[in-house]
DNA sequence: CATACGTTTACGTGAAACACGTAATTCGAT
DNA sequence: ATCGAATTACGTGTTTCACGTAAACGTATG
């Protein structure tokens, strides 16, 4: 049984497809939500292994919330289905750290593939779409020029975490006690983060956590 | 029975709001489509009482096709269901000729109860449509007024510059050595500025800076 | 004029954070 | 089977923080 949750700001597509997939034996929809703070307080309350994000209009504005996930549940791969599936906008989803995409031409049964997909720890990004997208995506990686670029994507899951406490105010010990582990090991972490993204002073470390939306001003 | 069609390019959003729509007995889905050949095509083989017309990214040039359906079947009515509800879009889509509208926070029962309105030859636009569109009115009617607790006019001149260049990345040692004054100094300073502001942490001493554009992100 | 208040300067002390190195374990990838 | 990255943790020395104290200075107020 793999557990779901399912967001969108529309209330029809909501139901509609929360019929659809819990149609499907081996899926049970655990949570559907409307915006942010209902999924935030609902995710923290029950965890779901997979979140569906079905794109609204102003996909811009959506994939920010995608950010904003990842960081908050770092380990919950995300499936994106979309209206629009050009490829800046798959792109855009694969930077925000979406783990399956699911374009206008994918059926139940490609979600059905996509779920299970994303739920044995792989990607999916939709036969169509596939690979050519995603490796050019990696080669744009390896090109030098944007290499130097710090980027949220280097680091860890645990590393934007603790990140993610410490922008919020809180001391290492805090940190620590939080998340059961040593204050040593939470000054490690941010020395690997200040490592990774060539970080000189930790005034500089907070200015990347706001430009990276992984903390709020 | 009702006799309906169901219009949008993508295929999961089509096949979950058949499946929704199905599920009520008093209505049957005739036929759906993906695209405007396919369905016109469709509509001309089997007449149906209702096109249910479900707007996806580019909203503009979907309800061009509102306009082109209604001069190929003047008697159809057409339910828009849009996740932008905007007074815009809205009113696009009224102009388009369109007979009732469903919002984004429109439900299963708001569809059922537009598509036997709009049977029964009556148009429906959904109170929450209402309702949103006189909130929005309201909202930007009323400007919110900033009150700021913490202020930078509360910070001396001296207080400010040492703000600046830690700001900038300068460690304590840095700042001493070009204002010419000990570190300790240094230290004192950005002391009475963490008690003047009312500041927990360095990181939210960051924050402020960036707020009161002292420093730059 | 005396006093009061804020500003800038600085030190002392103990706790916390940082810099840098080392290292064990785990886990996926080659 | 081996390699690298991630996560965990410690040691040591430096820097910063928190809190208190305090002197020198300007300015405003009675």
């Amino acid at each position: 049984m793999i557990d779901l949750a399912i967001y969108n700001d529309h209330q029809l597509v909501l139901e509609a497809m929360t019929k659809l997939i819990s149609q499907i034996s081996e899926f049970r929809v655990l949570l559907s939500a409307r915006n942010m703070d209902e999924l935030l307080q609902n995710l923290r309350a029950r965890k779901v292994h997979i979140l569906i994000h079905i794109l609204s209009d102003d996909s811009q504005k959506n994939l920010n919330l995608v950010n904003q996930l990842k960081i908050a549940f770092p380990r919950m791969p995300i499936l994106i289905i979309s209206q629009n599936d050009g490829e800046e906008i798959i792109m855009k989803a694969v930077k925000s750290g979406a783990k399956g995409f699911l374009g206008r031409d994918s059926n139940a049964n490609d979600l059905k593939e996509a779920i299970l997909t994303l739920r044995n720890g792989y990607e999916y990004f939709g036969n169509s779409i596939t690979r050519i997208v995603l490796n050019r995506y990696i080669n744009s990686l390896d090109t030098p020029e944007e290499m130097a670029v710090s980027d949220i994507n280097q680091l860890s899951a645990r590393q934007i975490e603790i990140l993610r406490l410490w922008g919020k105010g809180l001391s290492n010990q805090e940190i620590a006690n939080q998340l059961y582990i040593s204050v040593r090991t939470v000054e490690t972490h941010k020395n690997h983060i200040m490592q990774k993204l060539n970080l000189k002073s930790t005034v500089d470390m907070v200015k990347f956590a706001i430009k990276n939306n992984i903390i709020e001003i």
